[in-house]
DNA sequence: GTTGAGCACTCTCTGGATGAGAGTGCTAAG
DNA sequence: CTTAGCACTCTCATCCAGAGAGTGCTCAAC
């Protein structure tokens, strides 16, 4: 399982590497301990659960050193200690022993990512699977297509001047759109541009199309036909000129078991509850999150304020990119409390990455 | 608007024929009231709220008769008074005076949904829509589709042994799907299939297609060549015989919006939400209520308890059917807490089925 | 110098007591 | 029939005391 280094770190980065091993062994036990029971730990119990033979008291001790370095911290005198977003960090980096996904998991996750025709619902399936297993909240920043080849194409005369255009793009992807025309056309003209169309522009980036098209209409200019009129008025729907290839679509992002995070005690006040659902709504700042990931090229993971969100300050989020033909297709991930399995979590999000991008790849 | 008879309904239904005119206006002042601060309302406030100039004192003793009649009650003796589900019933039913949806907002809705190449696309978004506009959650019971007409089909070979299916059915909806063949097929003998399929099938309810099939094949066995290898090879997989009609499909139904529940103070225990949340992550209950509502052929409202399911206690749907050319397609609908806004709710559901059918029927 | 028992200290949490506030039902007079 | 007046009830916020949990510090033992 490979680490990250982090954005932003507390100036203690270099007094943790002299954590005596008693220090980190009992920092590990003591954030184990917390991620189950979410109760603060005290010294008693670390006394007891932890594979050291000491005393509460000289555990104390270390415990005092431990929040010193700012690792720990107690909510108030009387309450245990409560691992802080930089001893998270610490466990994750150093500390965590990821329990390995079993073989009969990994192809359960397999099989419950449904096939599609269409990438983009091979990946939503994958996004639902993933929040399921977990139960936290998942999600995906969808493929950002560089290239859209043009494979085939096919019109279909509905009723009235509505044609339906069938679009086959890279490899088997289908898109169906509806089409107003300006008058009726029949099945057979219909069928001439589309033979037209497929024999000029089949394996063209959709993006150029409408240039070429310009370009080739200026150079069989004299037979101004019906066939000219239908093609200009199919081809215009189709192959808009305005397409800016730099704006963010707003549709990038899916979120899938977003309700799964009512379950969280964390998440108990339902006004942040409310707040984390409406970060969910704009995408803006989870797509921002994402991104960053993508730009790293491998598993990233955010604790807490890591992400420089305020909004996800209780959260943490773990994410990883997926690929096809080494190609960075998206980033997937999941978002939950901070106080969350690492231990299981991680390995799982890895795991689905790579299913992921195996299942895109076989569906070539 | 119309309304409905209810399948349940206290005893207390013939009194409720004799309340007089002061005590029904009391009633809706009182309702309106309560649903606006969501506090029981005294008979102090409703002296100032109502339209009646009398005093707290003869107040009192009409809400003593309400109480009595089963309309409202208390939840404490210093507490105001709060109506019963029996109460909203009557409002709804008699009382209420619905704010119409003026035609800047229906042209809203009508935009919001997108048009697309799929019904079941429209479908979700006009769910989509119907959720962001109420703020309350949507739930749509997908189309039972009875006839599924073949119009089209057309094969295109994807690399070894992988064969993208695209079928259009009905009007103009497409489904594409990747079919596993026991060999390649050439592009050629694709063609072949689909001429033949879509000469001797176009038209036909898909769900018969396998056994004129095999009627077909049996007429023609003599030639077994290459083309029917192709054939049995694609159609086995296109039209299987198992495909049982009655079965409750757990896909028919689509929730937009559930996180819109948070907002409410009703739902302000998290253990509550989280069982509300399984519900609609189960789909039967509510499928359940959105069934009687199509048997039901118009507008049903459940109050409360009166669907009979102890989880949506709290809560209130408002459904109503929409339809083509006079077909029953689904039922389209909002859940939200019993205390909403029936005034507004109930014209927005109806405007937005309305919208949707004709969305549908256009679309042909 | 490391360990751990003992102890005073601090802070939260719970339960009971108290008083203010809101709304009621009842009575009696207009 | 209406309504002012009043005693009554119940909730809610506040306060207080005691129990419980965990700490830091000290000091003796190894």
């Amino acid at each position: 399982m490979t680490k990250n280094s982090k954005p932003t770190r507390p100036d203690s980065l270099n007094n943790v590497s002299e954590l005596s091993d008693r220090a980190q062994s009992l920092l590990k036990s003591l954030v184990e301990k917390y991620i189950d029971d979410g109760q603060p730990v005290g010294s008693q119990a670390l006394s007891k659960n932890s594979d050291l033979e000491l005393s509460s008291a000289s555990i104390r001790n270390v415990l005092a050193d431990l929040e010193a370095k700012g690792l720990v911290q107690s909510p108030h005198t009387s309450a245990g200690r409560v691992p802080t977003d930089f001893g998270y960090r610490f466990f994750v980096d150093s500390l965590v022993t990821v329990n390995p996904v079993n073989k009969s998991q990994a192809v359960d996750i397999y099989n419950q990512i449904r096939m599609d025709a269409n990438a983009n619902n091979i990946v939503a399936s994958a996004t639902d699977v993933l929040s399921e297993i977990t139960q936290l909240t998942s999600v995906v920043m969808l493929p950002r297509r560089k290239h859209t080849q043009l494979r085939k194409i096919e019109f279909l005369p509905l009723s009235q001047n509505r044609v339906l255009a069938i679009i086959v793009v890279n490899e088997c992807e289908v898109e169906n759109r509806i089409l107003n025309t300006s008058r009726d056309h029949s099945a057979d003209e219909l069928q001439k541009v589309a033979n037209y169309l497929n024999s000029m522009f089949a394996g063209t980036d959709v993006k150029t199309v409408r240039q070429q098209l310009v370009t080739e209409m200026k150079i069989a200019r004299e037979e101004v036909n019906d066939f000219m009129v239908t093609l200009v008025d199919v081809a215009d729907q189709l192959f808009p000129d305005n397409l800016s290839t730099a704006e963010l679509q707003p549709d990038e992002l899916l979120v899938a078991g977003k309700t799964n995070l009512v379950s969280f005690q964390e998440m108990a006040d339902t006004e942040k509850l409310k707040q984390l659902f409406e970060v969910f709504k704009q995408k803006q700042t989870i797509l921002e999150v994402l991104d960053q990931c993508l730009l790293a090229s491998r598993m990233q993971i955010y604790i807490g304020g890591e992400s420089g969100r305020q909004e996800l300050d209780d959260c943490s989020i773990i994410t990883t990119p997926y690929e096809v033909d080494g190609e960075l297709l998206g980033v997937l991930g999941v978002i939950g409390p901070t106080r969350m399995k690492y231990q299981n979590i991680i390995p799982i999000v890895d795991i689905t990455a790579k299913i992921l991008s195996s299942a895109l790849e076989f569906k070539k």
